[in-house]
DNA sequence: GCAGATTTTGCATAGCACGCAATATCAACA
DNA sequence: TGTTGATATTGCGTGCTATGCAAAATCTGC
């Protein structure tokens, strides 16, 4: 096996992963996620059940967002460092919401269903642990220290804390962008517990 | 109906979920996460399969830890706060890992097993979540600011980050007591983001 | 001990999730 | 272009999960 074979097949993966969440988040949009099966959702990716399980552990994980990759100008730029840590993963980070609408509505979507239903709120939460692992390697890296340190892990901690605190509070108030709200979370964290 | 007769069944009610979640745990540890069925705890707790699931909404939560509730006492000492908050929170919430071995043991055991088994890394999640919003309520509190407020929230999620970092270091490492690690990273927070 | 509310339970059922083995598809090489 | 080994897809069978519903049992206050 190459390794361009391996990226094929990778690419492949990937293309008929989303095809399924595609397929799964439509439904749901117009059903309702209660009046949809995992057979449902298999057909209408055209593939079978037994594949649905090959690609997702269970139905509700393909209404998970795919995991993030960073752009790799993005990441060099955020190693540099030139402001200061809090603002440059902000900047790292802010780079994932100049989606278009449409993503937005549906990540809206999304999380407002992950309030309201049960199995979503603990996908919601996985999909948000995903990402702190993420951002503690990048802080680790940049930081030059191991990533399961502490400072790291308490950053990207606090990090992806302040994130969903954000995202539900701008899923709530509907005032500003989605971007905006995690900037103000992330500007806040700075001085959070030094001024008493 | 008397205030009597639901404070009666509240209680019984938290009792009979408390002999399920003994079953269950006795069950898994015994037998492995695998093995044991929805049926099984409730023969082994001695109620119908049916009543399990009016007690908990799926199996992997009759492994939670019940929701706690804080001493009377320790909450209004925390509300008049003598000292800085980071330390008053420590505090309050440090009377908490003051149990005995055995639930030590146990407390230990469901977390090494989140952090293998699937599920129940989502559990393990919810359950932080529940601890969060408490933490949340008690520092609106004492900064008599509404619950749902950008400043409580975010340090809500910053502590409880915090706590669960330092947990799954203390089951990894097994050096110094749960105590001592969860102490040493609600310190490292009061300075995190402000020293680069 | 009766009436009303609440809880428990049995039964039926749709759906979830996985193991297994057969089949199909694909990338590489001769 | 056909062969080969690897990977992916699929069908089938199965046990378990989780819920609705209505009957039975149990509680509570009077």
């Amino acid at each position: 096996m190459t390794e361009c074979s391996g990226d094929l097949r990778a690419r492949r993966r990937m293309r008929t992963a989303d095809t399924i969440r595609k397929a799964a988040l439509r439904l749901v949009v117009t059903r309702g996620i209660d009046n949809v099966t995992t057979e449902m959702i298999a057909h209408e990716a055209g593939i079978s059940l037994r594949t649905f399980f090959n690609y997702f552990a269970f139905k509700e994980e393909a209404l998970m967002p795919p995991p993030i990759d960073f752009d790799e100008r993005a990441i060099a730029c955020f190693n540099e460092g030139r402001d200061s840590l809090l603002n440059d993963v902000a900047t790292l980070l802010l780079t994932q919401f100049e989606d278009v609408d449409e993503d937005r509505a549906q990540l809206r979507f999304l999380f407002e269903l992950s309030q309201t239903h049960p199995k979503l709120v603990l996908v919601r939460d996985k999909a948000f642990q995903q990402y702190e692992d993420i951002i503690c390697k990048l802080i680790a890296g940049r930081l030059k220290v191991a990533p399961d340190a502490l400072r790291p892990r308490l950053m990207a901690a606090c990090i992806a804390g302040a994130i969903k605190v954000a995202m539900s509070g701008w899923v709530r108030s509907s005032e500003g962008t989605a971007a905006d709200h995690v900037r103000r979370a992330l500007a806040a964290l700075e001085t959070l517990f030094s001024e008493n």
